[in-house]
DNA sequence: ACTTTACTTTTAAAAGC
DNA sequence: GCTTTAAAAAGTAAAGT
């Protein structure tokens, strides 16, 4: 009949009005986060697997499309805190987290839980330093994982703590202040975790 | 000598509900006790704490009532009893009786040493954790018998909770034992 | 820097938005 | 989904001293 294919087409539609909705603010909340195309596409295609799944249904857009991104992030190594991915969506931190949560999930993701050296050339960056200093924080964060001083706790914490480290030994000096405002931690989380880092693995500091 | 993680468990709080009357006028109970909390803008149920043992109770204009903060199951009956008092000075008729049902038991308990949850995380059949240092410090690991939901931390430590029975606590530490030990991860 | 207070997570029920 | 109650775990955070 002409009214099922009315309505096949007003559904095919909206649909497609909603991808393209979609897409967009993909685009945006990415050129807002200056991420490259890889991790836009990434999570493209996990937004399309979910809509695939009818995994929006009782979910917002916008909330779907942030917690994709989010996941693409990961997915790509190069992860973003909820935090600055909740900077530019429309919707709240614990909202990107539980949906994010939902369609890892559904989508059987598998996703490892974000590694503090996958935050080092970001950091590092946003502070100016040099490459060798980047390769030692590396070097502690693999020696903090191997003695379990990681689990439970914040990965950008741990990340801030060994460049603040690396950086001293390396010459080039920090201030916690400096790392904490790239690394979107307080100076606090970078003194308790630089002292057990330190402390742990048997590093010298000299203040 | 090492106490056994399965002995380690204490009872850290119990949730339970009742159902002492047909009916209750909540803003004249809120004006003859007290202590008592109404925002009916707010939750439409009082608010009422006892301080023996210390446990809060909801109470609804149904008759229905929540009590939370119970330590045991002796603290927790004593608490429904103390509550038929406060209500039945309200020249109330209020049940001598009152049955309850325990609706959820958060348990803590220790493995008695540090355990790395990141292993666990890859370790274990992703789709029944959880483990998101970014948000909360815990791994979240959801069993299906006994059917509760434990929050494993980085010293060993553990809340379980979810169960509506003293032992699924005892059942769950046990599981997880023994999961991990198959694992080696402990 | 230290202490205190508070928020993150999980769970369950209640009545209603 | 939210609102309110309680409680523990450990990390992080903010405010006041």
């Amino acid at each position: 009949r002409l009214r099922k294919w009315q309505r096949r087409i007003r559904v095919s539609n909206a649909t497609e009005r909603n991808l393209a909705f979609a897409l967009s603010e993909l685009d945006r909340m990415a050129s807002a986060l200056g991420l490259p195309r890889n991790v836009r596409e990434t999570a493209a295609v996990v937004y399309r697997d979910a809509v695939e799944k009818n995994l929006i249904r009782g979910r917002s857009i916008e909330g779907v499309a942030a917690a994709a991104l989010y996941a693409a992030c990961r997915q790509c190594n190069v992860p973003r805190t909820l935090d600055e991915i909740a900077e530019v969506s429309r919707v709240s931190r614990k909202e990107i987290g539980r949906t994010y949560r939902f369609i890892s999930r559904e989508l059987g993701l598998k996703l490892l839980p974000t590694s503090p050296i996958d935050y080092v050339p970001r950091f590092c960056s946003g502070l100016t330093l040099k490459g060798e200093v980047q390769s030692r924080a590396v070097e502690i964060l693999r020696q903090a994982g191997e003695k379990e001083l990681t689990s439970g706790r914040g990965p950008t914490g741990v990340a801030a703590a060994a460049i603040y480290i690396s950086s001293i030994l390396g010459g080039e000096r920090r201030t916690q202040r400096e790392v904490a405002e790239v690394a979107g931690v307080t100076e606090v989380t970078i003194r308790n975790r630089y002292k057990e880092l330190a402390e742990k693995l048997d590093i010298e500091i000299i203040l | 000598m090492k106490v056994n993680p399965e002995d380690s468990l204490k009872i850290e709080n119990i949730v339970a509900s009742a159902k002492v009357a047909d009916e209750l006028d909540l803003q004249m109970i809120n004006e003859e006790i007290k202590d008592a909390e109404y925002n009916k803008k707010r939750f439409p149920g009082v608010v009422l704490r006892m301080q023996d043992p210390k446990i809060a109770a909801l109470v609804f204009g149904s008759g229905k009532v929540v009590l939370t903060g119970a330590k045991s199951i002796d603290n927790l009956s004593r608490g429904l009893e103390i509550l038929g008092e406060k209500l039945r000075a309200l020249k109330l008729d209020i049940p001598t009786n009152l049955e309850y049902k325990v609706q959820n038991i958060v348990t803590s308990a220790d493995l008695g040493s540090p355990i790395n949850l990141n292993k666990i995380a890859v370790g274990f059949n992703l789709d029944r954790i959880e483990y998101e240092p970014e948000q909360f410090p815990g791994l979240v690991y959801r069993l299906e018998e006994p059917k509760v939901v434990v929050l494993l931390f980085g010293s060993g430590k553990l809340i379980i909770t979810g169960g509506k029975e003293t032992k699924d606590a005892k059942a769950a530490v046990i599981k997880i034992m023994s999961d991990l030990s198959n694992l080696g991860l402990i």
